[in-house]
DNA sequence: CGAATCCATAAGTACGTACTTATGTTTCTT
DNA sequence: AAGAAACATAAGTACGTACTTATGGATTCG
C-alpha cells in the first residue's frame, strides 16, 4: 500500500480526523482528548493507535499517562499527492504563496 | 459535512482514487477507464458518480457515450486542509516552492 | 427494423470497520 | 496495602459501502 493510500484510510474517518485536528492545539493526554467528544476511551484509543500506525502521531509514556502529540510531517505523502494537481488551478495558487511567505517571517 | 470531509471520504477508496489519477491523462469515456481496471462497468459508473458528486469530475454527454474529466480544482478544499499543517514540516516548503516557481514559467 | 454498443440504475451480498462493553495492566494516591 | 485512575486490548455487534449480476434506456450500426 503506498502512503497516500494509508493517509487517506486513516484520514476518511471524521471522528479520527477530529482527534488529529484537536491535537493541533497540542500534546495531550487520552483523558483530555476524550472530552469533547461523544465516544468511549477505547474509542479514542483504537483512533490514536491508528494515526499512530500512520505516521500521524507520536507517543510518548509518562506514569499512567499516555501524552500523544502532532506529527504533522505525516502528511508530506498526502501533501505530495495533492501538489501533482495544484498545477491546474492557479486560482488558489496566490494563496499559497501568501502563506509561503507568511512562514519565511 | 464540511467540504474536505466529503472528499476524504470519497478518495478513501483505492479504485476510486485510481480511476481519478487515470483520468489526469485526460478526457474519457467509462469504456475507456474500464480499461486496465479489474471491476466490472457498473463498479466504475458507480465510482464515477460518486466522484463527480464530490466535485472531482465533471461528465460531457455526446451520443451513447460519457466522457468524463478531471475537476482538479475539486481538490482546493482538501490542499486547503493540508496546508494548515504545511507550517510544521519545513523540509518540505522548498519542494513546493520550486514546484509554484516551476508553474510561473 | 433489428442487433449491438454504451452507460446507468436496481437489488442483493460480502466484507471491513467504527463502535460498544468487559477486562487486564500499570501507576498513583491515601 | 488497597482503591482509584489512566490506558490498552479483547470480543462481539451494527452498519456502511464496494462489489456483483440483472436489466433497462438511449444511441449507433448493418
Amino acid at each position: 500500500m503506498t502512503a497516500e493510500a494509508a493517509l487517506f484510510r486513516t484520514l476518511a474517518d471524521p471522528t479520527r480526523r477530529a482527534v488529529f485536528e484537536r491535537l493541533g492545539d497540542g500534546e495531550m493526554t487520552v483523558s483530555d482528548l476524550r472530552q469533547g467528544f461523544s465516544v468511549s476511551q477505547p474509542a479514542i484509543s483504537q483512533h490514536l493507535a491508528a494515526l499512530k500506525a500512520a505516521g500521524l502521531v507520536s507517543e510518548r509514556r509518562a506514569g499512567r499517562n499516555a501524552y500523544y502529540r502532532l506529527r504533522p510531517e505525516g502528511l508530506a505523502p498526502l501533501a505530495g499527492w495533492v501538489d501533482r494537481y495544484r498545477t491546474f488551478w492557479p486560482e488558489r495558487i496566490g494563496k499559497l504563496k501568501d502563506l509561503l511567505k507568511d512562514m519565511d517571517q
